[in-house]
RNA sequence: GCCAGUUUAGCUCAGCUGGUAGAGCAUCUGAUUUGUAAUCAGAGGGUCGUUGGUUCAAGUCCGACAACUGGCACCA
């Protein structure tokens, strides 16, 4: 008999419970749920799992599985199951709060282990593959996700139906973890961190930032089109802004400030929005400037806890494609309209056409009442169904001040990281008092939307690089095209070649150095340079360059100024 | 921030049970003038993350701190 993968993988759990039940009989148990790829169980005990213990734990569950044990279900009374949990207080707590929900109180037993579960699992263990699964980590994991809870031990395991399909994933996380942004970054020469001096922080190298630029250049142009302005605000502002914001008393301890010489309090800008709601501030503004779309580039600067720095996935410092959309409550709905279709479409011309979205709804601690509350999440929800896009509620992750939808995309491991975003704001236009003169000359609150696309560049180009394994489209190439002449007789024409590339605007280099072409293709190819052009003796004469392209092994000839026409258009911005 | 692991040359990594550091690539110098994924030879380069401790002796053992990696929590 053949069943569901995640059923198998729940099954798993506890056999992976059990067995370590044998080995720590006095191990407490907390909850063991199917995952992507596997399942953890979650652990509370004085021993400390670490890699060591990894094979002990599957060779007992290689055991337990060729026993050949059954998962016998039962509905148990209240009674009954305090009496089977009396030592295991966290299944005492779940038991209580089902039953308080008025749910059946439902335990499965595989051989000595007996779970409070709902299931389904397997009928016996036979129907579990014996190799089909490997123990990947063993992780700190809080008690119900809540830090204030005590950190349980959690271990993780890759788990499928057969040893190939095992085996398969962990050769592709293999080959995943080559594109690691961090590892592109080096062998790319893009970026580099120093730990010492900016933990968090990332030093643009000239390739790097060429990147960067182009992708800001990109978004610049597409912002243009769709009619906004975009606006540069201060870095360094007096708190008392962000206490007005509200945003020092929820994440004062996350900002970096200090005191000036006249006693002042001054803070790095961990956001953009007070700037951009004093420069709306800034003159008497009509119901005819709205919607008002008022981006920045902004770079902010956020103390984010040192367990949380990932590459150019979470970094301290990190620049916004942020912009404000200031605009009148009835235009709402069009704005975030207009907004999410730019957002996907300029996903789209990147590669990144699977996009999760997540509509997070009101937190507990929040600000405005539940009935804008209600209008704003509606708002949100209804551009999404109105135009047929699929989306997930996230319950209560939505920002103090509003909802928001958060657009997903994936890293090269399949880690979800949030990019691009809309919110709705109901807190600053309130505490900073903004205004607009109506058609009826009465004064009028505007609403404010908050949007990134890429979110933050750092992040956005990570996930790209990682996307293209470091292939970037001509188009966002630092350096697309490298002139290799094949021996030192031919570098005043490779310099040729190059002078008339960068005359047409393609940025090129010629690599002078006194080394065998071999090496250089080599190098090259390894930095993902797009296109190699060779030139020698015959090129020189036909005014010709020979091209070889990453990942293409044939060549091919072409006539210079071709060439350059050729990639004058090639790195044209797809807009 | 919490849990676990890691930290040796610019990079990737070796260094068994403690006896004062190695390789490949990169760099520099010389030779070579190269036709599509590593030309040859030589040289230089490390207070072994920092800091305490144990010991006759610490890269190696113990503690603290920092950073990084994988998770958890957080993510305006």
């Amino acid at each position: 008999m053949s069943y569901p993968i995640e059923t198998v993988r729940h099954s798993l759990a506890h056999v992976m419970a059990a067995a370590v039940k044998k080995l720590h009989p006095e191990i407490k148990f907390a909850g063991g749920p199917a995952i992507e790829n596997g399942f953890y169980y979650d652990f509370d005990t004085d021993y400390r799992f670490s890699e060591e213990d990894f094979e002990k734990i599957e060779r007992e569950m290689r055991e337990l599985i060729k026993s050949n044990g059954r998962f016998e279900q039962r509905i148990v009374s209240l009674d009954e199951a305090k009496k089977l949990f009396h030592d295991q207080p966290y299944k005492m707590e779940w038991l209580n709060e089902y039953d308080a929900a008025g749910e059946a109180l439902s335990i499965y037993t595989f051989r000595d282990f007996t779970d409070l579960c709902r299931g389904p699992h397997v009928e016996s263990s036979k129907d579990l593959p014996r190799d089909g699964f490997k123990i990947r980590a063993v992780a700190g994991a809080y008690w119900k996700g809540d830090s204030k809870n005590k950190m349980l031990q959690r271990i993780y395991v890759d788990a499928f139906a057969s040893k190939d399909e095992l085996d398969s994933f962990l050769k592709m996380q293999e080959e995943a973890a080559k594109r690691d942004n961090r590892k592109l970054g080096r062998e790319m020469d893009l970026f580099h961190f120093e730990p010492e001096f900016a933990p968090g922080a990332v030093f643009w190298h000239d390739k790097g930032y060429k990147i960067y630029r182009r992708l800001i250049e990109y978004m610049r142009a597409r912002q243009e089109r769709a009619g906004y302005v975009e606006v540069c605000t201060p870095g360094v502002m007096d708190r008392s802004l962000w206490e007005t914001s509200g945003h020092w008393e929820k994440y004062g301890a996350h900002n970096y400030s200090g005191k000036t010489e006249d006693g002042r309090m001054f803070c790095i800008k961990p956001m953009n929005c007070p700037g951009g709601v004093l420069i709306y501030r800034n003159e008497l503004r009509s119901y005819r400037d709205l919607p008002l779309r008022m981006a920045e580039f902004g770079k902010v600067n956020r103390y984010e806890a040192s367990g949380s720095l990932m590459g150019l996935m979470r970094v301290r410092e990190f620049t916004q494609d942020d912009a404000h959309i200031f605009c009148a409550p009835e235009q709402m709905e069009a704005e975030c309209i207009d907004t999410l279709k730019l957002i996907l479409d300029i996903y789209k011309t990147f590669g990144f056409t699977d996009v999760k979205i997540y509509l997070s709804t009101r937190p507990e601690k929040r600000i405005g009442s539940d009935e804008i509350w209600d209008l704003c999440e509606k708002s949100l929800a209804n551009a999404l169904t109105a135009h047929g896009y699929a989306f997930e509620i996230n319950p209560g992750e939505g920002a103090f001040y509003g909802p928001k939808l958060e657009f997903i995309l994936r890293d090269a491991i399949g880690r979800e990281w949030q990019c691009g975003t809309i919110q709705v704001d109901m807190n600053l236009p309130e505490r900073f008092d903004i205004s607009y003169i109506g058609e009826d000359g009465e004064k009028h609150r505007p609403v404010m939307l908050h949007r990134a696309l890429f979110g933050s560049i750092e992040r956005f180009m990570g996930i790209l690089l990682e996307n293209h394994a470091g292939n970037l489209p001509l188009w966002l190439s630092p350096e697309p095209v490298v002139v290799v002449p094949v021996s030192e007789k031919y570098r005043e024409y490779a310099e040729k070649v190059v002078a008339d590339l960068r005359g047409a605007g393609v940025y090129a280099r010629a690599d002078l150095r006194d080394e065998k072409v071999n090496y250089k293709i080599r190098e090259l190819s390894m930095a993902k340079t797009p296109i190699i052009a060779v030139v020698g003796e015959k090129e020189q004469t036909d005014k010709s360059v020979t091209l070889r392209r990453l990942g293409v092994e044939s060549q091919d000839v072409m006539p210079l100024d071709a060439f350059v026409a050729q990639m004058v258009d090639a790195i044209k911005m797809p807009l």
